[in-house]
DNA sequence: CGCGTTGCTGCAATCGACTGCACAATCCGC
DNA sequence: GCGGATTGTGCAGTCGATTGCAGCAACGCG
């Protein structure tokens, strides 16, 4: 016999199949005797049964699955957090189907309907740009979801995000006390919550402390890449700005300085500082090894779960929006101006 | 109206639901006249008709899902596999399942479990030691499996590897090119397929070209980690052994080797060479940019995806092994002898 | 004209678990 | 010792799609 079914463990335990049902299901336990509900459940057990999820789902039009739509799983971002995740839903019964969009609109809508297809009873969303017409419609629709790294504007949705401008201050301030005065950021696109956000939080860093808060310092990427970090920062250069610092958008973006470094033989930390954000993997083993803020990925990603299993439980929960803090990785790219 | 249903369509275009199946169904659209299969299809299309899986899945115990067994998410080297994996399940109708062992074998068991109870219809197991009962009872009890990157003893599952063997050949070569004559090697952990491959491999690759054979060059690491390759490496040197080269079992090996140059003052590649295993990501930010075989993860993870649903297909189909053909990638870390 | 095919469609059961409702058994108080 | 309340269980229908079997119509052939 392949694996037991609920009648089986009825049949064995003398019982009806309801009633097996119920002495299973601690929800309902109470309605059965105390004596009888031991007994199924220890047949149960004797018999090595396990509930049909599918069955389970079609009647009570539950999955136990969220899906986790992010960009692209090998973005070393991705990984950090969708472990995070999980480890709090893999106790709580419920599995992550991952989807990678690419950022690619289409993409995404046809991996969320399949999803939806497949009755995830939630989304954990990473690929959330500030305006995101597909997000709005599934809230609308009453779909569950909690965003991680990223806000949507004007959505009502529930989110994870790290404290991007208290990491960015962080960067600023541990620049400002090395000396610098003319820092440089480059800032991520545009139409990313956190590409704004930081962004935003550099210029009001850098007037509270009283630096140049100079427009021609400011650059902005087209892509989260290296490609684009690099171009940023050519762009900068070529246009003869001055600074001797830069804090860049994330850590991909500080990966294309290296590369502008290595082709204009510009020495970093002595010629110009580097921060990163997000501390990805590896960095350490950078020459020289970056600065960085580091984020809390995995514990975003537990939250954000926390969080949708929150939701899934009572929909009618108001949304809540969670902050996490962030910490300075002081390493080698940063150093007094010459 | 959530969802229509089966009957939904049916209703609209006016037949029975069995016949809206059959309709729907490619396999069986046959059995239907082909005006009334096109007149079902156009309706369900308008009605935005989707099956739902979950009660397929009850009727033909299958539930479109696989498991994939990974011990860890966040080493780089396996969300390119995973992507590879996703991108060959997806258009075919299937998702995958991500579960993390952290190669704890009972996290691993219970991982196991909880997806078989979730009905999967196979697995791609990326965590198999070299003696691995569990998944031989699995394989007894006919589940259907793949491997990937690692083939454990005396098991006959298909399964997708890198050609290890070719891959150490073509680090042996590049060295013994430079001139190179007294190289060592860093192993991995001796309780895995890929561990003792490379191993033996090596000892090969020197013979057949006249290098010192010595076993004096040769240190397994306990771990496939950055820490097990940095104290390999420190036993090497610290036992007095002499060698201009190494060949380090992966790359995180090869970083360990990076922090005892650091340590020792070493001067990479003046000093001694280094060769890694796998091209991570990122690998030629290090300094100095690290030499490495690169392996086509994504296309592993392809294949063995393509593997799996062919024996779900066709269990009876006799089990393949494929080789997966490598490259050199050389960059800063590789230099003749002083 | 009758009988047997063939082709298409409908009926109803099924997968495994859940659940509203009815009914039986027990218990209580009076 | 009887009516009514309180448990505890069983019955049967349900979720949505699939499928073996039966039935019906049209058609061909003798």
């Amino acid at each position: 016999m392949q694996t037991p079914t609920l009648r089986d463990v009825a049949d064995a335990a003398g019982v009806h199949p309801a009633t097996a049902s119920r002495a299973l299901n601690p929800a309902t336990r109470g309605l059965v005797n105390a004596d009888t509900a031991r007994r199924v459940i220890k047949v149960a057990e004797s018999l090595g049964y396990r509930p049909n999820p599918i069955a389970r789902g079609l009647k009570t039009a539950k999955s136990g699955t969220v899906g986790l739509v992010i960009p692209d799983l090998t973005n070393p971002l991705f990984p950090p957090i969708v472990r995070g995740i999980e480890a709090v839903l893999e106790p709580a019964g419920y599995s992550g189907l991952v989807v990678n969009t690419d950022n690619d609109p289409h993409r995404e809508q046809a991996q969320i309907e399949s999803l939806r297809s497949r009755q995830v009873e939630g989304f954990i969303v990473a690929t959330a740009l500030l305006d995101h017409p597909l997000l709005a419609r599934l809230q609308q629709e009453g779909v569950v979801m909690v965003m991680v790294n990223r806000r949507p504007d004007g959505l009502d949705v529930p989110s994870i995000t790290p404290d991007d401008a208290t990491g960015i201050e962080l960067a600023v301030q541990h620049l400002a006390d090395l000396g610098h005065t003319r820092i440089a950021h480059l800032a991520g696109p545009a139409n990313t919550s956190t590409g704004v956000v930081r962004a935003r939080a550099f210029r009001n860093a850098v007037r509270d402390r009283g630096l140049d808060d100079d427009p021609s310092l400011l650059a902005t990427c087209r892509y989260w890449t290296e490609d684009s970090g690099a171009t940023a920062l050519r762009t900068l250069l070529d246009a003869g700005a001055e600074f001797t610092a830069v804090v860049a958008g994330n850590d991909l973006i500080a990966l294309g300085c290296y590369d502008v470094f290595a082709e204009r033989s510009i020495e970093c930390p002595r010629d110009i500082s580097v921060v990163g954000f997000n501390d990805m993997p590896f960095l350490d083993k950078l020459r020289p090894p970056l600065t960085t803020v580091a984020v809390p990925h995995q514990q975003i990603g537990a939250e954000a779960a926390r969080m949708l299993l929150d939701a899934i439980a009572d929909p009618t929960r108001p949304s809540r929006s969670v902050l996490l803090p962030l910490s300075l990785v002081v390493r080698g790219s940063t150093a007094a101006p010459r």
